[in-house]
DNA sequence: CCTCATTCATTTGTCAGACAATTATGAAAC
DNA sequence: GTTTCATAATTGTCTGACAAATGAATGAGG
């Protein structure tokens, strides 16, 4: 990683494909209010009249949109183009394949992804501590119970611990947080299922669950937030010593 | 919002378009790592072959590849459709667009992102403190003296307000971080960009501004924090102001 | 008048074939 | 050796066509 910051998006206004203006002009449309949720487009031979190009290149175009779920098509008589309704479910998938791209295809490691996650779910502490609802707590609780059995498989154990730091954003009762957070955790599951946990990592992990459980119970922000930093530094140690153990494999 | 949870991504495995399968099918192998960063595809007349589809449907397959940047294409001999490196500008590109279109075409209220985006950056602070460099401070400074002068729009004041969080953000030294919070900030400068900052108020953030600025050279995490909280609050003051006054616009 | 099956028009999905535009490569001319 | 030009490969675009799906109009029968 040469460069840590984000440099400016780039405005190459290049001449692109006529399928990437045009998906471009519509987005545009869709962005700016234009078109609106469940609106109609017009049919593709429309469209195609209007914008002066052939029907597959206008067909090329929507299906831009529809890769980043911009729009819906139906066939038949009432078919055509609509406007999505842009989902948290979506838009929590598509960042997930994001982040997951991001991490696995280039030079971010684990000790890095780790940094940010835990920096995110530390951010959201103070709000889950004031807006935390049983339900969260019941979810928690019931995953702290599934993580201490002690025939349960690694990837078990990870999914488990996902399914409970969920639960923990969740508890800040902030839907855009949620979803910020979600794809961040899921996008270093892959990394993190890599993981071997010694018996002794997991019960400091669970360990610390209990304390979080309790802190968030006690809605004690500043509390959470320390506690978060041990959680970031244990599975940063865990992590660690995963490594060098497999390093040591390789060796031999 | 009746739900702030994600729920799990669903798992339809309906049959979608032939492009759509091809599109799908390509991206997995990319995911898993048998397509690496500047492979390049088989052509589209031998794509079209091995799928048993005509070159129209693979185009429209590698369209949507190409709508997440998963590919690019280039014409002539040696061209072709090579596998993107993930970038972070791409990546951030994406997220940037999907948090304006959350933010736009659903009901998330003004107060709700803002939150989030202030707890996120809330937790960056610490690392900020730690790793923040001689390079943030100064393009900090600069955009607080930018913001001083009096004759400055709405607009070149919020594109000031964000260059300078970009900075504080950068200053985390975690690229990670700088993607996930870059994104969140440009999502809802739209909806900042709405709002009409009364002098006292611009006065006020700056103030704030160089408050952080202080605490970032001194390297005061805790404090850092703090300031953030007064800083989402006052935007929120400004903001429902905002909005009451627009709200009297209407019924005037 | 109501119900149900049928037909029909509309629209997307897919295909085949063609030509234009672009680009590296290699051969030919100087 | 250098330049120029033809050539092949590949994507970009167009035309026209047919298949499949789907709602709406239509008409028969009750």
């Amino acid at each position: 990683m040469s460069d840590n910051s984000i440099s400016k998006p780039k405005h190459t206004d290049q001449p692109h494909d006529l399928s990437a203006q045009i998906a471009d002009e519509i987005r545009a449309s869709i962005v700016r209010g234009e078109l609106v949720a469940d609106d109609r487009l017009p049919s593709e031979a429309e469209l195609s009249e209007s914008y002066g190009v052939s029907r597959p290149t206008v067909r090329e175009a929507l299906k831009r949109l529809a890769a980043q779920s911009l729009i819906r098509t139906r066939r038949g008589a009432t078919g055509g183009a609509f406007v999505n309704r842009q989902s948290f479910e979506d838009a929590y998938r598509q960042m997930a394949t994001t982040a997951t791209l991001l991490l696995s295809l280039n030079d971010v490691d684990f000790a890095t992804a780790c940094e940010a996650r835990f920096a995110l779910e530390r951010g959201c502490m103070r709000l889950a501590a004031k807006h935390r609802d049983e339900a969260h707590l019941a979810i928690m609780r019931q995953e702290i119970a599934r993580q201490q059995q002690a025939d349960l498989s690694d990837e078990a154990f990870c999914a488990s611990d996902v399914a409970f730091h969920r639960a923990l954003v969740d508890a800040a009762g902030n839907p855009v947080l949620s979803w910020q957070l979600a794809a961040a955790v899921e996008g270093i599951e892959p990394l993190m299922n890599m993981i071997t946990y010694k018996q002794r990592d997991r019960e400091a992990v669970v360990a610390l669950h209990e304390a979080i459980l309790e802190a968030l119970e006690s809605r004690i922000g500043a509390r959470l937030e320390i506690l978060i930093d041990y959680l970031r530094d244990q599975t940063l140690r865990t992590a660690l010593a995963a490594r060098d153990a497999c390093q040591k494999d390789h060796e031999a």
